[in-house]
RNA sequence: GCCGGAGUGGCGGAAUUGGCAGACGCGCACGACUCAAAAUCGUGUUCCCUCGGGAAUGUGGGUUCGAUUCCCACCUUCGGCACCA
């Protein structure tokens, strides 16, 4: 007899991966008789530090890959390096090589360790986006945006360094005071004209994923991000006559718009600031572009702003407010203005105390609730005996009456205070309903106007509010009012001329429409994407290819002369510019339309350009004659099963889409989406459940773990450890059971049985658990369960151990390990090879079909019937399978459990599940 | 503050449609093998218990013969957004 082979990875593993890779045997080529299933995985960034998080998005993808090729698809699952950016330009820096040279030579490493995971990816298609062959193509995109009204240049800023002389992109600024990553000099901002691409042109279309199987949770995150909001634009004038429009969503609250607030940037500021406010205006600009976004954005941040002097007329009453500038405007948002609504937004509300503005309600609260301080003093004895009379709540506090009441008890109010009230002396109600009750008069507070009358009244009576600029301001003085003051429901419209009683739910539209036919403004939808920043004032990017000529402007690098090269010899240590500026001659050129002297554009592209169509250079990344070979994309595209990490569901994954919707647009591509199927993983964590780093010390090296387990045990222990959407941390005493497992594996295939037993019933049951197996795993396998697929791969092995000693070299035998090793093979690769070489089956077990499922075999013949007594386990009875309701029926009630537990009762009810479950109620 | 997940043994997790809670694995305990250890194999392992049972899936309530699963409220926790007019 043969000698006993043993299980060792490290011989075997390397040794198939050599063989498939000579063989091809991964080439996904076109075939038109099989349907094709294109799988992708998200590029990995060219970092050289390949951790297990690496190996957790690609291992149990590259399973499901090999699942769907045993299923009959024609699979492929590329690779690639996503290696422009700053991470390499800064690693670069810091040791002084050359990015080109560091990105490079990371590549090579992890091309090496990734092929020691054994994945079927097809290397042929492998591309690297900072190979000119490449980023030809993205500088073409480029163009095609550009000639197709996506692509313009605008000021805009960035943070700047002024230390290091340079931008740095969002994640190299730090901490609440925003200081520089490497010089921790704090950042400022400065104005620099850049390239956008008009994402914002598909908000509306980004926002429908109904083609396509994403996670709620990413559609959730972009529809998010998008942020649409329906409300009106309204077009204000200021008193002399100049126009500008607003953005607003509570169109119901126009009346109530008691000033204006102009973000500081605003470009009308400039025009109307009258002299005398003139320096003011230009301090406060001048600090809020001081700011940074995170400072000018804390919620909790104090509101300021100043006064411009200028005044609008809202359209709706004519009334004359102030136009101010505030900082928690933003310019970037809707048209950079806003009509402040004290009364029903939150924001206004306090900047308008804190200024002195008028606050005005216009929309009902929806409570009802009404209520009134009377100070002691102001009536005549015996109102709250009267008000009690009426019912009328109140409490008493040194002596003033606490009123609070309901909307039907608002009139009786007003008459027993009218009729009670003494001289020098006013009542207010608040809330639900705006009055002051004078001895001579009573004064609805709906109106800017009336604000004005009614404080001059006051501050004539009672010298104690003399000081208070709004009547809002003198209420929230009063602690018993705070309540009632202020709310942002729909409530029913009130102060608002002839719209006043539009019922909430529908005031917004129907004074959008009015509006609308006025000519005061229009329906509109507003959104919160903002357009795509693509310029780097940075050298390891792909150059944007445009040429700026004095005479015929900006002009796009005619395809001929794509690629841009990127030059090598140039000082790519921070200096202040874009260090393509400096480049001795790089930077000039001849004009492709007029010959004449030129400037090349200097900055580089984001790297989300290159990643936002990789999938497409997958197709055939040597093509000459365009980004892809057109014939690869009928048969390849779309992709349809997209795997990565939830951190790019906001950016990478609405580039990518707006590309492919942009690129169809112009021709380019076909279909409205470039990815079918979603799916994200966890993050592996350190075995301290904190994410890995270099610096905490708990990274997982990947080399070290296959050397001592080898790469099946550690593909199956990634996707055994965890939920895979999930993640979790890493631990390095869970491995070794998946470890034992496929060592248990090996010596069950391979060894014979020390003592032979007989178990007629044997072949059958593990026939039936075989059978059962294949089900869940296949079921699995295609919700992406793998947790659960390792555990039933588990369980079957055990079960099979247990009835080898009866079942050897029996057929059923035979079926079970081969059938076993086919299903073992898309999760470990190696392994099955081997075993299945070993049992002397043809080459390559990676060339097998999926199992077929045998219905019949899975079938238990005897079940167990659960028994309960009023929902409580009593008894279990073993039975025929198919058995009838009636015979579990009356098999429950002879169970002596049952029996002991009626204790002579009779049921109630009786509850069949069929073939699962009795359940007797008394 | 708003939006969205998630809470199950000592740990990771499992549980098709509402039907045996804790599969599978880790860890632990005991046993076998061994001079011994490692490895391996076997047995046990939610908690309480008067050995009849009882309690238990974040908490409290509800629907139901029956709830980890459905509904309501709350608590904890993770992630995202955060002055978005």
């Amino acid at each position: 007899m043969d000698q006993i082979p043993v299980y060792n990875p490290a011989e075997i593993e390397p040794k198939w991966q050599a063989r498939w890779e000579a063989d091809g045997l991964y080439n996904a080529d076109i075939d038109p008789n099989k349907k094709k299933y294109y799988v992708l995985t998200m590029l990995p960034y060219t970092s050289g530090d390949l951790h297990i998080g690496h190996w957790y998005p690609m291992a149990p993808t590259d399973a499901r890959a090999r699942f769907m090729r045993m299923q009959g698809y024609n699979v492929m699952y590329p690779i690639g390096f996503d290696a422009f950016g700053l991470p390499g330009e800064n690693a670069a820096i810091k040791n002084n090589i050359h990015p080109k040279v560091w990105t490079y030579k990371n590549i090579e490493q992890m091309r090496r360790q990734f092929r020691t995971m054994g994945t079927m990816f097809d290397w042929r298609r492998e591309a690297i986006t900072a190979d000119p062959k490449y980023y030809r193509w993205t500088q073409w995109f480029f163009i095609q945006f550009f000639n197709n009204g996506l692509a313009y240049r605008k000021y805009s800023p960035v943070d700047w360094c002024p230390s290091c002389n340079t931008t740095l992109a969002r994640e190299q600024v730090w901490g609440e005071d925003r200081h520089c990553e490497r010089c921790h000099t704090p950042v400022i901002k400065k104005d620099l004209e850049q390239w956008f691409f008009r994402t914002t042109k598909y908000a509306e279309e980004l926002l429908n994923y109904d083609s396509i199987d994403w996670p709620e949770r990413v559609r959730t995150l972009q529809t998010n991000w998008i942020g649409r909001s329906e409300g009106a634009m309204v077009i204000f004038k200021t008193e002399h006559g100049e126009n500008f429009e607003i953005f607003t969503t509570r169109s119901d609250t126009l009346w109530g718009a008691s000033f204006m607030v102009l973000a500081p940037e605003h470009p009308l500021v400039e025009k109307i600031t009258t002299p005398e406010h003139r320096a003011e205006v230009e301090a406060y600009r001048l600090t809020a572009s001081r700011q940074s976004d995170i400072q000018r954005e804390a919620a909790d941040k104090e509101k300021t702003g100043v006064f411009t002097g200028a005044y609008a007329i809202n359209p709706v009453n004519g009334a004359r407010i102030p136009i101010w500038i505030a900082d928690y405007v933003l310019m970037t948002y809707g048209t950079g203005a806003i009509m402040a609504v004290p009364g029903h937004d939150e924001r206004d509300f306090a900047f308008a105390l804190k200024y002195g503005l008028p606050v005005i309600p216009v929309i009902a609260r929806l409570d009802g609730v009404t209520k009134s301080v009377v100070l002691s003093g102001t009536v005549k004895d015996g109102f709250a005996d009267q008000l009690k009379g009426s019912g009328i709540q109140f409490i008493e506090s040194e002596g003033h009456l606490l009123v609070t009441m309901k909307q039907s008890q608002v009139d009786d109010f007003i008459h027993l205070a009218k009729s009670n009230l003494k001289n020098d002396a006013w009542i207010e109600l608040v809330g639900a309903t705006w009055k002051f009750i004078f001895t001579d008069a009573i004064i609805d507070f709906d109106s800017v106007k009336n604000d004005q009358v009614i404080m001059e009244r006051c501050r004539k009576i009672n010298p104690v509010v003399a000081g208070c600029r709004t009547v809002m301001e003198m209420l929230s003085g009063n602690t018993f009012y705070k309540d009632v003051l202020f709310h942002a429901d729909y409530g029913d419209m009130i102060h608002s001329d002839e719209f006043s009683g539009t019922p909430g739910k529908t005031a917004r539209y129907d004074v959008a429409k009015w509006l609308e036919k006025q000519g005061w403004g229009k329906v509109a939808v507003n959104y919160k994407l903002r357009d795509w920043l693509i310029s780097r004032q940075r050298y390891w990017g792909a150059p944007i290819p445009i040429i700026y000529c004095p005479k015929c402007g900006t002009v796009p690098v005619p395809d001929e002369d794509l690629p841009v090269l990127l030059p090598d010899d140039v000082e790519w240590k921070p200096t202040g510019e874009s260090p393509l500026k400096l480049h001795p001659t790089w930077r000039y050129t001849t004009c492709p339309k007029c010959k004449g002297k030129a400037e090349r554009e200097t900055d580089t592209m984001d790297t989300f350009m290159c990643s936002s169509w990789y999938h497409l250079r997958y197709l055939s990344p040597d093509y000459e004659k365009g980004p892809f070979d057109p014939k690869e994309y009928d048969y390849w595209m779309p992709v349809d099963s997209y795997t990565g990490g939830i951190e790019h569901a906001t950016m990478h994954l609405i580039y990518t889409r707006f590309f492919h919707k942009a690129l169809r647009d112009i021709g380019v591509v076909e279909g409205h989406e470039p990815m079918l199927q979603l799916r994200n993983q966890g993050m592996v964590l350190g075995e301290d459940s904190e994410k890995m780093s270099k610096s905490r010390g708990n990274v997982i090296a990947p080399d070290k773990l296959v050397s001592a387990y080898g790469a099946d045990t550690m593909r199956a222990y990634l996707m055994f450890f965890s939920r895979w959407d999930q993640g979790g941390p890493w631990s390095s005493t869970g491995i070794d059971g998946t470890s034992r497992w496929l060592k248990r594996s090996w010596v069950m295939v391979v060894e014979p049985p020390l003592k032979r037993r007989s178990d007629p019933a044997a072949a059958k049951s593990l026939r039936r658990k075989l059978h059962q197996t294949l089900i869940s795993i296949t079921r699995d396998f295609e919700t992406f369960e793998f947790n659960t697929i390792i555990s039933a791969l588990m369980e079957l092995s055990n079960e099979m151990i247990k009835h080898k000693p009866a079942v050897w070299e029996t057929d059923a035998w035979h079926e079970a390990v081969e059938t076993y090793l086919k299903i073992l093979a898309p999760v470990a690769p190696h392994i099955s090879e081997e075993l299945w070489c070993f049992l002397g089956k043809p080459y390559s077990i990676h060339q097998q079909s999926w199992p077929m499922i045998d219905m019949e075999a899975a079938k238990a013949d005897e079940i167990v019937l659960v028994i309960q007594v009023n929902g409580k386990l009593r008894d279990r009875i073993t039975l025929p399978a198919g058995v009838s309701d009636e015979d579990a029926h009356k098999a429950a009630l002879e169970s002596e459990q049952v029996i002991r537990h009626l204790e002579g009762r009779t049921p109630r009810q009786v509850i069949v599940v069929t073939g699962k479950l009795v359940n007797i109620v008394i």
